[in-house]
DNA sequence: CCTACCGATCGGTAGG
DNA sequence: CCTACCGATCGGTAGG
């Protein structure tokens, strides 16, 4: 007689469709289940860190339960789907970054200059600063949305940008920055997220600094 | 009697491994075998397009095999695995890279400002110019190379850069760049490298227009 | 380079 | 959220 007895297999048995459905899913969230929304949440952070080092495709829903400390199939008791996870990843990223850009735009408008170095600033700390995985994932992983999905996020891409866009206007018309306002703001916003490929948070320059330099190369001040 | 005979299949036994042994695999390229190595160029060329359009992750061997007009297993016959064939891909653009921008390098020094014009340009040409998705490939999925094979890329990045350094310190030493010349350089490939995200080959801008706006942003001519 | 295949894995699901 | 599972697909391979 074994110490351990196996298991036996039930029997599962092929059932019926039409006996088998009953509702199934995510049922609705209820106000009040704040346990709930914090396990979600707690996806979403696990996963952008995922999707940040791998890469959307390579990260597996099995990788992103355990590091949830979840069963395999958990998440999908949270998002309907791998994309479903990446895109409320990249929205929930994006509203952050608009609310927190959009807060220090009203609190520092004494001049153009100011106003942008509090822009490249406050992106630097979005791409670079603690806990910052959900910007990159939405510049390096966006691809991997569906079509409609691409097009809400550019929306929210817009939104982001339109500050910049009278900041820069006036800077040309004052002669501190020479180039086409519209080329100016994707090759600046271009060098600040390149960022994400090279900046070492234990290297020598601090988001300070980069905001300095990026500042000095970019404008022309007197 | 079927019209169409339905083929039996055979019998498949499995054979003893020590029965089976016999030369496999690659032979060694002939010298005078040309149409081997372009069949070889070809899948690289299509499984490059394929790569940067949607990701080296999202691309299956078979969609590689299909676009070279191949069997699924045939890409075997030239890249042992897949992830041999994105570095053999991502090798020969650095080195055709290096080799384009150091003709240019040599031809056009006449000052610092022209050869960074001259650099700028070739970048821009290597990006975003007809069939160059080698170096997208390099930029956007150098991540899913092993270890090893990434740092192998990273000395061939080192010397496609070098004749960037001095160029910057000059330039930082005669005024017309106000930026610590390394995070500058930094910087400026990360504004360019970030046009292929966003650059129209139908919109209004040239690459020629690229150059003139970048030096404008960058620099400082008096 | 084709044919025919395999083991492993993956996203996702039924039912509880 | 767990258990137990499935169909599809994927990278890769033996043999020719």
């Amino acid at each position: 007689m074994p110490h351990f007895s196996v298991p036996s297999p039930m029997p599962r048995f092929s059932v019926p469709p039409e006996l088998a459905k009953r509702p199934r899913g995510r049922p609705r969230k209820l106000p009040g289940t704040e346990a709930e929304g914090n396990r979600r949440q707690e996806l979403m952070r696990v996963a952008a860190r995922l999707f940040r080092q791998k890469g959307f495709e390579a990260v597996t829903t099995r990788d992103i339960a355990a590091a949830a400390g979840m069963h395999s199939g958990s998440p999908f008791y949270h998002f309907e789907t791998k994309g479903v996870l990446l895109f409320a990843i990249i929205q929930a990223g994006m509203q952050a970054a608009i609310a927190s850009q959009e807060a220090i735009v009203r609190t520092a408008p004494s001049s153009a200059v100011n106003t942008l170095r509090a822009l490249v600033r406050h992106h630097y700390e979005v791409l670079l600063g603690p806990d910052s995985d959900f910007i990159p994932v939405m510049l390096y992983e966006g691809r991997s949305l569906s079509a409609e999905q691409q097009a809400a996020i550019t929306e929210l891409r817009k939104t982001y940008e339109a500050p910049w866009v009278p900041v820069l206007q006036t800077l040309a018309k004052e002669g501190a920055l020479s180039a086409d306002p519209d080329l100016a703001r994707l090759m600046i916003l271009g060098a600040l997220n390149w960022s994400v490929q090279w900046f070492n948070p234990q290297g020598p320059a601090s988001l300070s600094t980069l905001t300095d330099q990026a500042l000095s190369l970019f404008l022309r001040t007197p």
